[in-house]
DNA sequence: TCAAAAGTGTTCGTGATACACCCATGT
DNA sequence: ACATGGGTGTATCACGAACACTTTTGA
């Protein structure tokens, strides 16, 4: 398990991390009928970026990703998926890190090792909106979720890791029931049909929606919720994990 | 393009390559009825690896794998897919490595740069067996197809890629209609039900199997094939490509 | 009692499955 | 002619889409 009390802190010339290794993460939440990332700001610089790290020398590629998972949110168990690498020449870009370090006051050399290229690593993660806590890391002010419709910009090619994270979300959301990572212990049916619209961006039939869904067997059928509308209660579900279906 | 008549050599010290990253390439063929991989043999060690490479640091990552199946292939233009990044610290084994140097007359120093940590991406490709010319690289004395169902033990986690590969190539298979990459220009609708059930490893229904593929709208029908065998005779198909769909 | 949302029933069309039948071909 | 493999027609079934109907709730 990774150590939150100790967050891994850069070093100032990369030693102990796999050289020219990183990993970016695409932080997928859910609120409000809204998909949403996390992302860091870099105060004085309007630079925003994907959550990243590097892989410690002594660390598997996986665990290092659920560090940078676990630093950035302060969840564990978190459900995570490698989905691409990104190793384009033109992918490397020094300025924004320069522009980055100046800006926290660091007078970059000129082959610092965070300017040189770096192939990476995408990894996309769903997390519970409600239980997960933005955390910055060292090296930026602020961390927050922005919603994947309204993105701002962003640098580098973290864009195109954003679009390719959403893409395999899109093929992968059926076909390995991981949705439900997304929503809180219980939700209603309508919450879980807004979240497949929402990320394949097309309405569901909604007692097709609703069939296929209980038709699975994954779903447990709580008490009803009393929202105070006016009209009849949904019922809550609980996803069954694996773990209870024994 | 992979520049096929100066294949790149793996230098002393790992100079012009991207420190502590690999490719291994897990290459699929079909021929009489069987999948098959590419597989390097290094002589008076009996060890057996799939084909791999590294990175120079003027490449894109995917040209570096490009490049890799050219140069075991002779081969361009090759279906080529990640499928996963390998990064476990205990894939780190020197011991293999340090035989195959040995054998080959060289003596490894303690911390030679072949014989540290990699990272290593996973790559899978289909080619035309009828056309694909294997080429042993500058460390092994053979390249040749191994059956599927029947390969040798191979070196350090290397069976687990091709697992993984397979897994990959199974889920890919008709989402994205790769499979006539490993056939040759020409084939029968047999030839392609028989490949379809060596790669998902159970049986298709015949007149099912024919009314899918043609429902696909992407095979084209040839002249007939006289195979002088005492029954009708199949008609040949072509794969109708993007390029000739305009 | 009414509107809105939730749950369920019913029909319809599509596509896969399974089986049957006919066709072509060389022995 | 006939055995063998190839191509196509057809009945059946499962499943999702679309629509309708009923139930529940608070204003």
């Amino acid at each position: 398990m990774s150590d939150q009390l100790h967050p891994v802190e850069i070093t100032p010339n990369g030693q102990g991390f796999l050289p020219g290794i990183a990993i970016d993460a695409v932080i997928f939440g859910f609120h409000q009928n809204q998909l949403k990332i996390l992302l860091l700001e870099y105060r004085n610089t309007g630079l925003m970026a994907l959550p990243g790290g590097f892989i410690l020398a002594t660390e598997n590629l996986n665990d290092a990703a659920r560090r940078v998972l676990s630093e950035r949110t302060g969840l564990d168990d978190i459900y995570l998926e490698q989905f691409y690498v990104f190793g384009d020449l033109n992918r490397a870009d020094p300025a924004p890190m320069r522009a980055i370090m100046t800006a926290k006051g660091l007078i970059p050399a000129e082959h610092h090792w965070l300017l040189g290229r770096f192939i990476s690593v995408g990894y996309y993660a769903l997390v519970d909106f409600t239980k997960a806590v933005p955390i910055p890391d060292s090296l930026s002010d602020s961390c927050g979720w922005y919603d994947l419709s309204n993105l701002p910009p962003l640098i580098q090619d973290h864009k195109t890791i954003v679009q390719k994270a959403l893409n395999t979300l899109r093929t992968d959301l059926d076909r390995k029931l991981i949705g439900f990572n997304l929503l809180p212990e219980t939700f209603t049916m309508a919450d879980l049909q807004s979240l497949y619209e929402t990320i394949l961006d097309q309405k569901q039939h909604r007692s097709g929606f609703q069939r296929k869904m209980l038709s699975l067997g994954i779903l447990e059928r709580l008490d009803k919720h009393y929202s105070g509308g006016a009209h009849k209660a949904p019922y809550l579900y609980r996803f069954i994990t694996e773990s209870q279906q024994l």
